[in-house]
DNA sequence: ATGCCATACGTTGTATGA
């Protein structure tokens, strides 16, 4: 079973772009983040002529979660299970980050995926960095209320926290930022510590490896991004999980690709094979010189 | 990176992203 989550930073503009990537490496389950789209404006049809179900959770022009299976969708669960409130609802508290559809999960094919798409940040010591926070503390507490860590569960998405140094191009040029801080760090932490384990670091213990680079400056090609996308899975998948790439073609050529690359992974057996088109570490090293030069 | 690119919404610009 071949499962991948990619933030696809609206999916009506990268229809055709994901229609090529499902054919190319043939994920049994796709989830994905920034669909920027209503519920009733989704592309269900290219996805059907695909051979994928998809659900979907979006409000509009920000954010978006959705799920593509072609091996079943049941189960399905948005919003923490809760309605999403408007953040102009009177009753909605500091501590209650519902206004904003960042969370679908569903049972395929018999594993329970759950699709995330966290707060940016934006700035350290902001609201809205607080706010993002607060929202990670909310995914813990349903993680524990809903999920059983002893079946398996794959909690996927755009995590928006780079969980080391090595998870970005430069730790010095990040310190300050989000994503890197101490506090989204224990963020992450505390997800693992709930039985969840990065089923890409199982695999891969190389530096250079990720999965967003900025669309400005040439950063991509430098290779100067951050590996904040990620697949987590329970501690029954964890020995499963066979294979694990970051898809570093998708985030090249034309039509214009999302600033982010998809993260897959294979459970029991080998998925359809591709050439993920990673350079080698002494061209990442070129780079980081060109740089620095 | 100080927003250099890209998205949506909407209209000659604003909000957002990580």
């Amino acid at each position: 079973m071949r499962i991948a989550t990619w933030n696809v930073n609206s999916l009506k503009a990268r229809l055709e772009k994901i229609t090529w990537w499902l054919d190319r490496a043939k994920p049994d389950v796709l989830l994905m983040q920034e669909t920027k789209l209503a519920d009733a404006d989704v592309p269900a049809a290219m996805f059907r002529q695909a051979g994928y179900a998809l659900v979907h959770h979006g409000e509009g022009r920000w954010n978006g979660v959705a799920i593509a299976s072609r091996c079943g969708i049941d189960a399905v669960v948005t919003n923490f299970g809760e309605p999403l409130r408007s953040a102009q609802t009177s009753d909605i508290g500091d501590d209650e980050p519902l206004a904003e559809a960042r969370m679908i999960s569903a049972e395929c094919g018999g594993v329970r995926l759950v699709c995330v798409y966290a707060p940016n940040g934006r700035v350290i010591g902001s609201s809205f960095y607080e706010a993002k926070l607060v929202w990670f503390d909310r995914l813990a507490r349903w993680l524990n209320e809903a999920i059983d860590s002893n079946a398996p569960v794959v909690l996927g998405g755009d995590l928006n926290v780079a969980p080391e140094d090595v998870d970005v191009w430069d730790a010095l040029a990040c310190h300050g930022g989000t994503h890197v801080s101490e506090r989204e760090r224990e963020a992450f932490a505390r997800l693992c510590r709930g039985g969840f384990v990065d089923a890409y670091r199982l695999l891969h213990s190389e530096t250079g490896r990720y999965t967003w680079w900025d669309y400005r400056a040439g950063n991509f090609h430098k290779n100067f991004g951050m590996r904040i996308d990620h697949l987590l899975v329970s501690a029954p998948l964890k020995p499963r999980v066979v294979w694990a790439e970051i898809d570093r073609e998708a985030r090249k050529g034309k039509p214009i690709p999302s600033d982010h690359a998809p993260l897959v992974i294979d459970i029991d057996g080998p998925g359809s094979p591709f050439d993920a088109g990673w350079v080698s570490a002494d061209e990442r090293i070129v780079g980081r010189r060109a740089r620095l030069g």
